[in-house]
DNA sequence: TATCTAATTAGACATTAATCAAATTAGGAG
DNA sequence: CTCCTAATTTGATTAATGTCTAATTAGATA
């Protein structure tokens, strides 16, 4: 992870209204007058909080009719919270930019030619061009259940396990309670 | 660790340069004005910057001569990292303010009438009572070897490791390449 | 269509904070 | 004592940001 993000992350961090948002949707979803009146805010404040957060993948929303309801993305709380320990520690500090045609013969090497997956990279920058193709077949607002993630990465490779797991660290996706759900593509660690 | 505290953590790593100042530190100690000159600012910016990072206790410093190195905490780091995570379980929210009298009670269970320590509390507010009494036999500014620490919290209670762990989680102390120090009272997780 | 509620945007105000130049302090070395 | 170097303090400037009120948008319902 580059280092500019690490402090966009601490930035939305260092703020104590946004703090006490956070250690609200632990306990649960919230809609944003209802945080609104547990803070003692004005609705508007909590927009301003909420799109912050939402800038560093930090928020997942669902609607219902006409209140959306907040919740917290723990996993990129946690890998987001990891990266300061690891600056310097090889994986996290190289160049992130894959130019069209090295992403080409990345794909190349690790996509036989009947589109399944030989082998998952085990370099940093090749294993995200791989997710970040795998992820191509999913529809992005879809809900997925755990076993149709597992089903569609196991038709790429068996160690389905491994590549789900890399899906959400990467935020590739969303997970919440067995739900997955596609990140938008900025959240991505690719870019 | 109370909401405030994790804020001004934050704070202090919501700044590029102070990320970078980290990044280099993990490398090694350095001195002010290497500092200012791998990231192209002057010694009074460094200066400014590092106040802020020892704040939160993040900084180590050492003199030699005229002129001061500089080395990061990384249990501190660490430790700060994760406290976002544990916000609400328990043992982090609970209010931390211990009398006089509490502190003299939980002493008189755990400290048997010839000042060993009966058991270690279970409890993290006892347990931060005891270790801030183990503590007073050490000498402020003085550096402890490994094993100077195990022998002096063996006199008290035979599973020294744990103690001596705790006293690093807790920031009583500070602990660099076996070598051990106290950290000043502002740091210790119990105020 | 009209209306109601939740959320957002726009703009203003006040506060915080990063940086630098200039002056000062601290500790050694000659 | 005098000089030298590293670090710090002070004061000023500029930029970023949290909060509010007022106005607007979005979606659902009658």
């Amino acid at each position: 992870m580059q280092l500019t993000r690490i402090v966009e992350f601490h930035k939305v961090l260092a703020d104590l209204t946004r703090i006490r948002i956070i250690a609200l949707l632990k306990q649960g979803p919230l809609h944003g007058q209802a945080i609104a009146g547990k803070l003692s805010l004005t609705p508007p404040t909590i927009t301003h909080h909420m799109s912050k957060l939402r800038e560093v993948g930090l928020i997942n929303e669902r609607r219902d009719r006409n209140t959306i309801y907040f919740s917290l993305n723990e996993d990129v709380l946690e890998s987001c919270a990891a990266a300061i320990l690891s600056i310097g520690n090889g994986e996290g500090n190289m160049d992130m930019f894959v130019t069209e045609s090295e992403r080409a013969a990345i794909l190349n090497n690790f996509i036989t030619a009947d589109g399944k997956l030989k082998t998952i990279p085990a370099q940093r920058k090749k294993r995200l061009v791989v997710l970040s193709h795998l992820v191509k077949g999913l529809e992005f607002g879809k809900i997925y259940s755990e076993k149709e993630i597992s089903d569609y990465l196991r038709s790429y490779h068996p160690d389905y396990a491994t590549l789900r797991r890399e899906l959400i660290i990467h935020q590739f996706m969303y997970r919440k309670d067995g739900q997955y759900e596609l990140n938008p593509p900025e959240l991505w660690s690719l870019h």
